[in-house]
DNA sequence: AAACTAATACTCTTACTGAGTATAAAATAT
DNA sequence: ATATTTTATACTCAGTAAGAGTATTAGTTT
C-alpha cells in the first residue's frame, strides 16, 4: 500500500524582510505583537486562497501594514526539523521561506510607514559587527576573541586548521579582507561557535557578551539572508533606487548605499562611477538643505536597463576611515 | 474559530538538476521512467524521513542512481497553482523546490555514471539557442523573427515597446550583447511568446517550428533555472573543479567553461586568468593525448579559497568566432 | 571675516581585459 | 622525409576602470 498523503503534507511558513531607508539608518519591519519580541511579518501559507506564494506575501505585508512594496524576491527555503517549537509537539512539519522586499521610497515621503504601529528597527542593532562605516565595529575585538578560543579548542589540528582558515576569511581584520556580502556565513559561524543567544536557548548556556538583538525562532537567520542578498544585489542591480525618493542628491544615494553595504564609500569615485554609467540624470533643481555648497538634484535614468547590458555599481571603497 | 490544519498543508516536491561533463558535452540527469518522456528525477518530500530538505534530495539521487555529488545548491521555490495537473483533480496543493547538483569528476571516471540506466541528456537539446560555441545558433533568426512578430501584435504601443525592449536584451544578435546568464528569462520570454511546447498543451496551438525537446510539468524551467544560476556561478566561485578529473590539461578545463558558458574563449587571456589567481598548478606530468604539442597537466589548488577574497574568474570571451 | 561643509573637477598609478602576433613541439598526411 | 596540422606557450599593446589622492568652488554657520 502507498504512502498516505498524511505522510507528506507539511505546512509552509511565509516570512518577510521589509527594507526601508530612514537616512541615515536602514531600518526592517519588525511585527509589533508581543513588546521586547522581535518577529519578523510572517504567515502561514494558504494554499486555497492564493494562486501564488508571492500573493501570499504581499496579502501579508498589506494585512499587518500598508506599505507599498517596490522589488521583491524569495530568498531561501529552510526546512530543518526542530526550527519551530510547534513541531516538538506533535503538530505539522513546518516549512519557511523567506522573501526580500523594499518599501519605496516615495511611500515614506506620502505614508504613514513609520508610525506607531509599526516597528521599524535598525539593521546594525541585530548585527553589530556588519556597520563599518565608522571603521571596525568595536564588537569585533571581543568576538574575534571569543572565535580564537572556540577554534583552539577544537578536537583535533585538521578541524582547529579549517576553523581557523573560516575565521579568517569571514572576520578578516582590515577593511581590505573585509567582504560584506557575507552576512549569512558570519552569522552561521557564531551560531556555531555559541555566540548567538538563538543557539543556546537550550543549553542552558550564556552569551559571554551581547551579540546583537536576539528574534524569535530562525528570524535572525532570515534577516541575515536578506541583508547578504541585498549587498549582493546592488552590485549588479540598480535596487538601490526603488528605496529613494524620485529625487535626490549624490550625497544622499551615496548614504544610503553605505548604509546598506557597510562600507564607506569613495566620494569622487562614486561619482564617476554614476557619471560613467549614465544611472542619474540632473533634474535640473538644487537642494538648498545641504549645509554646505547646494547639491544638483538628480533623477534615476531607467532607460539604463534597457541601454547597458550591465550597468554594475563596484562599490568604490574607502580602505582608510 | 480558526483554521483547521487542513486549509494550510501543501505537498512538497523536490527536483533535482544534475550536471555532469562528458567532454565535450555538459548533460543533465534524466530520469529514466518512460521512453519519450523527459522529466528532472524528483520526489516528494518526506518530512517523517529526513530532518532536513538537502538529505532528501540527496536520498532521492542516491536511490535513483548511485551517484556522487559534489556542490549541491537550492535554486528556488516554485508555488503557481496550476503546474501540477493532479491539482485540478483535487489532490494537494503542490510546490516544487529545484536544486541544482554537480556530479564530481572523477565519479565519472570510476563509477557507470553513464550507464544504460541512467540517461544523461545534452543540455543544449533542450535549449539549442544557448550554445554559441559554434557561433550563432542557426535557430536564433526564427526565435527573432517569430519575436518581432509576438511584439507586432501587442494591444498597445506602450506594450510594443516593452516588448521589443525585453527582446533587444535577452535576444541581442552579436555576441557581445549576448549575456549568457539570463537563461531562465530568455525560456520565460519564450514561453509568454507561445514559443515553447509546455504553454501550448492546453492551447490547442501547435508550434511554429521546433524550439528544444520538450519536459514534463515545468521541468525545463527549473532546467533553465539551474543552467542560469551554474553560468552565473563559475564567474566568482570556482565550482567548474568539481566537474572535472583530478588532474587535466588546461584545454580541457577551457572546454569545460565554454560548454557551460555557450561561449568561446580566447585560450591565451584563460590562460593568463588562470595563472594570475594561482587556482591551478602543475603536476609535473604532460599529456600526450593532445594530438598535437604535449600539454602539461595541471590540478586545482584548493588552498586559493582561503589565500585569495576573490578567486574571479571572468570569462574572456572571444567576440568574433 | 573666518571656519566649516559640501560639491565638483582633475590627476596619476596600477590592474586587468580584449585582441592580437610569434614561436615551439608534437602528431598526421603526402 | 617533408609539409601540414594541431596544440601549447610566450609576449605585446591599446583601452578601460579602479583606488587614492589634490585642488578648487560655492555655499552655510560662527
Amino acid at each position: 500500500m502507498p504512502d498516505k498523503p498524511q505522510n507528506h503534507s507539511v505546512v509552509i511558513g511565509l516570512n518577510a524582510v521589509i527594507i526601508a531607508w530612514d537616512d541615515p539608518v536602514p531600518r526592517f519591519l519588525v511585527r509589533n505583537k508581543h513588546k521586547n519580541i522581535n518577529e519578523l511579518p510572517f504567515d502561514v501559507f494558504q494554499p486555497l486562497s492564493y494562486r501564488t506564494l508571492e500573493e501570499n506575501v504581499h496579502a501579508l505585508v498589506d494585512d499587518q501594514a500598508k506599505l507599498e512594496l517596490g522589488y521583491i524576491e524569495q530568498l531561501y527555503t529552510f526546512g530543518n526539523r526542530g526550527r519551530d517549537p510547534q513541531e516538538e509537539k506533535g503538530g505539522p512539519r513546518f516549512v519557511s521561506i523567506g522573501y526580500l522586499a523594499l518599501l519605496l521610497g516615495k511611500a515614506i515621503e506620502e505614508s504613514n510607514a513609520f508610525s506607531e504601529t509599526n516597528l521599524w528597527k535598525d539593521i546594525y542593532a541585530f548585527f553589530p559587527w556588519e556597520d563599518w562605516r565608522e571603521g571596525q565595529p568595536a564588537i569585533l575585538t571581543q568576538i574575534n576573541e571569543s572565535l580564537e578560543d572556540w577554534a583552539a579548542h577544537a578536537t583535533n589540528d585538521h578541524d582547529k586548521q579549517e576553523k581557523r582558515a573560516r575565521i579568517q576569511k569571514l572576520f578578516g581584520k582590515t577593511t581590505k579582507e573585509w567582504n560584506e556580502e557575507l552576512v549569512l556565513e558570519r552569522y552561521e559561524l557564531l551560531y556555531e561557535a555559541d555566540l548567538i543567544v538563538e543557539s543556546l536557548r537550550d543549553k542552558n548556556q550564556e552569551l559571554p557578551f551581547p551579540t546583537g538583538i536576539p528574534m524569535e525562532y530562525d528570524h535572525r537567520r532570515i534577516l541575515a539572508t536578506g541583508i547578504g542578498r541585498l549587498r549582493s544585489k546592488i552590485k549588479y542591480r540598480p535596487v538601490v533606487f526603488e528605496l529613494m525618493p524620485s529625487s535626490f542628491t549624490l550625497l544622499q544615494l551615496q548614504h544610503l548605499v553605505e548604509a546598506l553595504s557597510g562600507i564607506k564609500l569613495h566620494k569622487q569615485n562614486f561619482r564617476r562611477l554614476l557619471e560613467r554609467t549614465g544611472m542619474v540624470e540632473p533634474t535640473g533643481e538644487v537642494s538648498e538643505q545641504t549645509g554646505g555648497r547646494p547639491a544638483q538634484l538628480y533623477r534615476f535614468r531607467a532607460e539604463v536597463m534597457a541601454e547597458r547590458q550591465d550597468p554594475n555599481i563596484t562599490l568604490p571603497s574607502l580602505s582608510n576611515s
